[in-house]
DNA sequence: CCAGACTTTGACAATCATTATCAATTGTAC
DNA sequence: GTACAATTGATAATGATTGTCAAAGTCTGG
């Protein structure tokens, strides 16, 4: 049985209010300087409830750490993401999705699973680095 | 400088008569089975050196382990891994390449970079599993 | 509303991969 | 061979994540 608790929607909506993806240390430390007495251990049980559960997204960034994301879409898509500041845009790729399974099955693979994301300077960091 | 050591020297050869990817961890510990008394940090040195130099590719594997092959093909290339018995197939994806670079830019990111790769259960896995 | 059953919490310890430390060793150049 | 600097490796340190378990919270049926 699955019960609400004010520490789940804390996380959900901490999640909710956030622009790109956060590592389970970060939204710890915006609960707490919130306010929230919330422990770390709930905040990751929560975190991996959520992307259990489809609410959220899950990927690891390039320094090894577990990002979460709240994700407007609905279905399987991808993200493409600034790596200097965190800004998300989610991406639809059925041209991605179809060759995935092609390159799959004709070599006998089943069951495919992918890992697709691109990472970027958006067009303000561009700016900000260049100047 | 750069110099020779027998360490390095193993560490490459270890990687080149493995078929799939292995972790650090695991490649220290065949090293060790095989006689050689390498450290573990040795290991973990000159396989991000041999990474570096272009000689190995790197992936996280979905369980958060650090994996690393060494590559046949020279260029950039993507990779289609049994998550069962960690076979690899090397493949190439002009189209992703290029839809990669496309997303960015339509959506004003510079500098792309992309992790692609494909999981899924190779055909002698998927009988053994089905069986 | 109340009790009892069952979950969830959270402080803390434990784990696991990886990295830093630093004295001792070993290539390399001359 | 000698001297110098890079490399090694045992071990400690780090940092994210997960396990533990008693205490506290939540839901359900009376």
């Amino acid at each position: 049985m699955k019960r609400n608790t004010w520490q789940r929607e804390a996380v959900r909506e901490a999640l909710g209010t956030t622009d790109g993806f956060v590592s389970a240390q970060g939204l710890h430390a915006a609960l707490r300087d919130g306010g929230s007495p919330i422990g770390l251990a709930t905040v990751y049980r929560a975190l991996s409830d959520l992307a259990d559960g489809g609410e959220a997204d899950s990927l690891q960034s390039m320094e090894g750490e577990a990002l979460y994301r709240a994700c407007s879409t609905d279905g399987h898509h991808h993200h493409l993401i600034c790596r200097n500041c965190g800004l998300t845009v989610e991406i639809e790729a059925d041209a991605v999705e179809t060759w995935a399974t092609q390159v799959a099955s004709a070599n006998g693979f089943s069951q495919p699973q992918h890992i697709v994301d691109v990472f970027g300077l958006c067009a303000a960091c561009t700016r900000a680095t260049t100047a």
